[in-house]
DNA sequence: GGTAATTTGTCAGTGAATTGTCAGCTGGAT
DNA sequence: ATCCAGCTGACAATTCACTGACAAATTACC
């Protein structure tokens, strides 16, 4: 899952980076309004979280501008406390939640979450495929209630794959959601997660389409 | 689909054409600027991708000289971050979508397929064609909504029949478009490639006409 | 803070699917 | 009937993905 965090203040920005990026998500950040117009604009993440405040274009213009092009992506808001006025504004120009600074991390990651999994149109946290649970709270995988021992990596391809169940997922596409910035083209680091993740949840969870990328296999 | 690559740094052509490569495009570069226009003029690709500091011709004299000779090749414009003005300008030469650099190559993947799906005049990326559907997004052919699996050479031949339905397309037209510069004249790997798609998809989604070339069947 | 353990990426060799070539065949145009 | 563009099946070459072993990097633990 690929985040944008939009925010000025290097404090606030690093404890964010650090914070999502060990929950799982590759993070990006932008420090100021025009900058993060164009990524949020012109790349596909999963989720923004935006700060009001930014210099050279605020939030709320940022926002209203991806949404009248049509941009769908959530964002996540960043309000100082008392400011209700912008909470309303933002839900206006179309923000899918918003959070009061000072805030919390776990929270900021909770809903988060909350925003993706309902993006990609599941209801709950917890996502069954064939035999399997995927608990994107936990970050735990298990087989009839019992938790297999995935590794973060591992956890972070399975979990993109479920969520774009139904297509053809390219290695580029996994490489630029599971790992943060640009990454060398020539690895074959993804047909090795792949491999991985097919010797603990069964050969057949993963479908190759040669020359394509790869699908979650029939039945799950 | 044909793409030309006009981008004189090597790391970045390199990524480039590895990346479009593999997202199926066959991909010819060049690395200055004289080169760069006299291909485009002079031979058929289906999008250019223009790096605006190219030497010897700079990016917006060739695409200038491109338009006032009728060429409407789609072209796609690179940009250093932050060179507005050059995003006008450019934009004012003719050019049909832009790019800052550095850039995401699914960034560029994506823009060159909605070029091209433009350039031959539809809106969606879902095309149908008879009870089949071609999603050049998720580059999958599928019936009632269930995918049939066609290797990539398969999916390059039929998209490009259905991106050009209605007119017949040489052998050589074919070639062209669907494989890079290197292609042997005297071989018959379009016929083997035919008869391998209508061996998938039914043998009337695509007719031959004896001495001409191909077009799609009557009712796709 | 340093060391052990785990995770992750790289590499080289192997295996399999795709693609191109070839030779002989088919069938439409004249 | 003949000719030749196009078709087809078999085979070879090539490309792409997988695997196991090792090295690097990250994390956990004292």
């Amino acid at each position: 899952m690929r985040i944008l965090v939009a925010e000025d203040d290097d404090r606030i920005a690093e404890t964010l980076v650090s914070a999502l990026s060990k929950a799982g998500f590759a993070v990006d950040r932008e420090r100021d309004g025009e900058s993060a117009w164009y990524r949020g604009d012109s790349e596909n993440f999963d989720a923004v979280v935006l700060d009001l405040g930014l210099p050279q274009m605020d939030g709320l213009t940022i926002l209203k501008r991806w949404r009248s092009a049509g941009r769908t992506v959530p964002v996540l808001i960043l309000t100082a406390r008392g400011q209700w006025e912008e909470r309303v504004d933002g839900i206006e120009a179309g923000a899918d939640d918003y959070v009061v600074k000072p805030f919390h991390v776990l929270e900021i990651i909770a809903r988060l979450r909350a925003l993706v999994r309902r993006a990609s149109g599941h209801a709950s946290s917890r996502i069954m495929f064939g035999p399997y649970q995927l608990d994107m709270r936990t970050m735990q995988v298990s087989a009839d209630g019992l938790p297999i021992e995935l590794t973060p990596q591992e956890f972070k391809l399975i979990a993109y794959m479920v969520h774009h169940r139904g297509r053809v997922v390219s290695q580029l596409e996994i490489t630029e959601h599971i790992y943060s910035q640009d990454y060398e083209r020539d690895s074959n680091a993804v047909e090795v997660l792949v491999g991985r993740v097919r010797k603990r949840l069964g050969k057949d969870v993963i479908k190759t389409r040669r020359g394509f990328g790869y699908t979650l296999g029939d039945g799950f």
